[in-house]
DNA sequence: GACTCTTCTTAGCAAATTCTTAGAAACGGA
DNA sequence: TCCGTTTCTAAGAATTTGCTAAGAAGAGTC
């Protein structure tokens, strides 16, 4: 997920929303918190969030509405995911309906909201193509091209690339690549991101012309043209 | 929901039927009763719903009859929402079997009822056939085709295949697809998904063309030519 | 009750992927 | 240029992943 990914998160029962914040600002996200409907919107117009998680259940307002208004308003792109009770299956459909884009059922277990939100994320805008020169990534379809030519990657050469790909021109550390793509913790002894970016240059080079994966020495790689 | 949309509702209980009519005419669909199963296949006919709301017990003739005789008729294209006791499973069974959509037990939720209508109505008004190369897909009659040869699939199977025709090009997760088609919560270990895709692979393949279902080995499948 | 059809699980094979290791190559400061 | 450090890469071991056959369980049908 990118770095500048920011999330939203609408949720009146404080300690729920807390332990939110924390595990999501753990992954590298940007988080903000709202306790109530309408500071909820206040803030999806200021904070201008990737993505949204809203409980259903609120105080003055609830979820709900607060959907529905984000949908009427427009100018709200981001896709929102909605925390729902276990014992209200109506209200599922009632919020897919609305223009909810997922639902997690509380109690939830953290690791299905997170990867719930990462497919969301992903997903944002539908068909979302990330370019770097000549070279396309389509986060929908996991197509990469360099030109014309359609270039097959396995699923850690694509998680690398596409990540690289969705910070472009920033020189990215071994640990942050190993912390982001390989889920590692900090400190772990391995070289396998530089056997990953041998991989991908190997594949998305093109004869004769600068590589596009460039090595910053003692800093780590870049995804750029020149 | 578009304003032109037409709904017939057959029920024999005077009260809910006018309640749905209330409800449904205040969110500005057009509306009209029929309390037994010969009034109501006759107002099919004459009033041309866009979607048909059927109680499943009625007198004279039960709903399942109805709806046997409508779909006998074949001039009825409205799908149906079936309303079903609540204590009585089996209907459920019979009723998508014999060509409900979807349905509702009674007593039911309005709002889930219009969720309901809404996805039914939408379905409709949406695409009613998905291609994928010469793959047809025709989501009113579920109706399979490849090129000239029309294929059998089982209820699962075509669940599949027609979520899979209506995200094609997209890579669609195990998790997705569990979630999706088999109303899974996450995080079942299962393999059900490789299996059906197998079995579709089967029926849908064609000697000699490359296949039309892609595994995106660690990410999932997808849909889609070359 | 036997038969059929569908759904789903299990288990094992085959193949692809992931990651480690270790030596080669490249780099940059003196 | 030389040398220590960093980066690259080839090769292979270990693990994971996907596919399929076979069959159990359940429901419907004759």
């Amino acid at each position: 997920m990118k770095p500048e990914t920011r999330v939203l998160v609408v949720e009146d029962d404080r300690s729920i929303a807390r332990l939110l914040e924390l595990e999501l600002e753990h992954r590298g996200l940007v988080v903000r918190c709202a306790h109530d409907g309408p500071s909820g919107l206040q803030a999806a117009e200021q904070f201008k969030p990737t993505v949204i998680v809203l409980d259903i259940m609120l105080p003055g307002m609830d979820g709900v509405g607060v959907l529905k208004e984000l949908r009427r308003r427009g100018n709200q792109e981001a896709p929102v995911l909605m925390l729902t009770a276990r014992d209200a299956p109506s209200d599922k459909v009632h919020s897919l309906d609305w223009g909810a884009d997922d639902y997690v059922t509380k109690p939830f277990n953290m690791e299905e909201l997170l990867a719930r939100l990462r497919v969301l994320v992903r997903r944002r805008g539908g068909e979302e193509v990330l370019r770097v020169a000549d070279l396309e990534v389509n986060t929908a379809t996991m197509e990469v091209r360099r030109g014309e030519r359609r270039i097959d990657l396995t699923a850690r050469e694509y998680e690398l690339l596409q990540f690289m790909a969705q910070n472009p021109r920033r020189v990215l550390s071994r640990d942050l690549l190993l912390a982001r793509v390989w889920d590692q913790e900090y400190g772990v002894e391995t070289n396998v991101v530089d056997v990953y970016v041998g991989y991908l240059r190997k594949k998305i080079g093109e004869p004769g012309r600068p590589r596009l994966i460039q090595t910053v020495r003692g800093a780590g790689y870049a995804l750029r043209e020149e």
